[in-house]
DNA sequence: ACACTCGGGACCTCCCGTTGTT
DNA sequence: AACAACGGGAGGTCCCGAGTGT
């Protein structure tokens, strides 16, 4: 055996719950369940994590908030047009994404609305990464407006919320249909409607460019 | 003591059943605490319902099913502008909303995130309330496209799938941040995205409106 | 199967916990070996006692409540002469005592000594119940001095604490020896101190009245 | 950083233990927790003690015991009157005691009642404190018949372990009522106790000299 | 001589569901 | 139609102890 790597113990830890929750909420967790495949045990993950509950806290706080970062923060920073880089993250995630997700949820809405009336821990770090998402987005539509590809009166930082609130919801419809298809019909009209905070004349027949 | 009740016995559980899941989510919820403040026992929810998920079930049929055709279905049918229409319900619903449910999310929002990926029968439930909200939208839609209040290229499935997903999102969201603050904000950048439905010629500056 | 006897159940239970706390003390019980002899399960005894901690309780209130009075209290009250009463009871526990109890302490002082500095709730108790006990003993002493069997110098209610102090702290060492020898010579020097309060005339060699 | 100090490291663990089992008693004493305020890990403790019952019982035999003998054995030495040396024992130890003890139970007393029962290796070595106790008195008694303060038909052994117990017994009742009171209470009649011990000539009317 | 990491189990809690009874 | 009593199990907590490194 090995020596004892606790770096990598507690990711594994933190992987394997991730899924588990993902897959159950996180009261239908068991943490038997994400131990099975680890080959660890509970003095493991006790060592690493106080509580069921801070291991649900470090789940939001250590990995979904950082694949929210790399997916929907990350990938607009290099890109002059903001709308033109929502939309290719939108298609992005609508290509790349697998079944199991496409039709499982956003993991963070899934927590979100499962936990965050009950637990205000939980709320309160959904709510830190729906902010840092949200901002993200708001920064992104004020360099639009200030290089011209975003409509002066649009609100920068309302229309984030809304922009988020709609990928959000989104998300929540194609979990509940279980099919991708809804989830390409909203994202068309998702971008369509993208295309409507640029200024009157720069708008693109987007609905076309993807056909 | 009255004799048996059944009708109004299986209603009181019903009733009580949506509000104990509400706050604790499906999974967090407590026979036993559903039956405390309506004074029955085991027996009584047992003679009604054959599980807890059957409980579950019924009250997505019969509850927020029923709900959701009050609030946001029916409402549009009396008018000839189905954008006026679903402007007034939203703002009539950021208003009189109570604050429990605007902190709370959207029951059945709430249900189908937490539900959808782990039960299948919750998942057809919720989502065949999801595709009446849905068609209930698109209908107004098309009365709205033969009417001239609504854009002729706007395809009503669609975007009735876009907007309720928008709508549960913005719930979400305001859910999240535990305030209402978020939801008028959102509800606002909404409005402004249904006047783009419009044709050209009869978009309104909405939000002078409401002032 | 017989019909259910919730009151039958309630008192196995007591029983075997009375039994399972003696051996083990209270945090060392385990409720699974409680059930076991009982032919019971967890769901009995949760709808009985709402905790471990209650089911302790009860204990303490219903069991060993009752058998400090019927061995200690009521034998007193036919008996003008409390003194005598005292000493019969002493002499009449040394002698039928079985061995498991001489050596394992008493059950009261047993509780006590393990969980009054840890849970106020087993203090209230244990506390209430040797007031009692206290109080049945001050009440004699004083009978006594009415009838000239008691000298009247002497603090009944202090007196009382120190003889059921005395008691405990006999017990405590017989525990420690695991041995009735120890009970026995501690039992004739309390017989032979009970006798230095009577009236100075009244006093009797007891020792050799033993023999 | 020091250098390593195997001799202060197992005080430390030692004196940490004491307090952690006083507070919990043994079996609800915490490894983790005594460990916490001495800034060592289980390390340092399974070098020096290889499980949590020898670290219990050297508790017993090192601290305890030497507790014992410095205020209940020592202090009777230099005394030619032994039952004078244990009213000033008496005295003082109700006097200078902290609450926190006077409420919380002899140590010695404590852990024999949880666990003499329960493991024979806490009995074995809590017997032979209290016989160590119990024969430091008898000695003294021993001494005290010799030199004519004592009583000659006084048996000393059975005395001593008569004494011991309402000491013990008495530091139980304290506990139970969380109250020095008790304790002053039953200590005045101990005191008086203890003078009927004296020959007839030479009893002194203890209660005033304390006043 | 001590720290960090992890194994593995026993425990209470609590819950959903069923049975006998009225 | 409804109740009181009970069956039976799964889950999180927490703990003691044993490894490896240094």
């Amino acid at each position: 055996m090995v020596t004892k790597q606790p770096e990598q113990t507690r990711h594994k830890i933190l992987e394997a719950a991730l899924w588990e929750i993902y897959r159950h909420g996180f009261k239908g967790a068991s943490l038997d369940r994400i131990l099975e495949g680890t080959g660890l045990t509970k003095g493991a993950l006790y060592y690493h994590f106080p509580s069921k509950l801070e291991l649900g806290y470090a789940v939001v706080d250590e990995v979904i908030r950082r694949w929210i970062e790399e997916h929907w923060i990350e990938p607009l920073n290099g890109i002059d047009d903001p709308i033109e880089g929502l939309v290719r993250c939108v298609r992005r995630e609508l290509a790349e994404m697998p079944d199991e997700i496409a039709c499982g949820g956003c993991p963070l809405n899934n927590l979100t609305q499962e936990m965050a009336a009950v637990d205000e821990g939980f709320r309160l770090r959904t709510e830190k990464v729906l902010n840092e998402w949200q901002s993200g987005i708001a920064q992104q539509l004020r360099r639009g407006q200030a290089n011209g590809t975003v409509r002066p009166d649009v609100d920068p930082d309302a229309t984030a919320f809304y922009l988020v609130g709609s990928l959000q919801g989104a998300a929540g419809l194609a979990k509940a249909a279980r099919s991708r298809k809804v989830g390409y019909q909203i994202g068309e009209v998702f971008i369509a409607m993208l295309d409507g905070l640029r200024p009157a004349g720069a708008r693109v027949a987007l609905a076309e460019a993807h056909t």
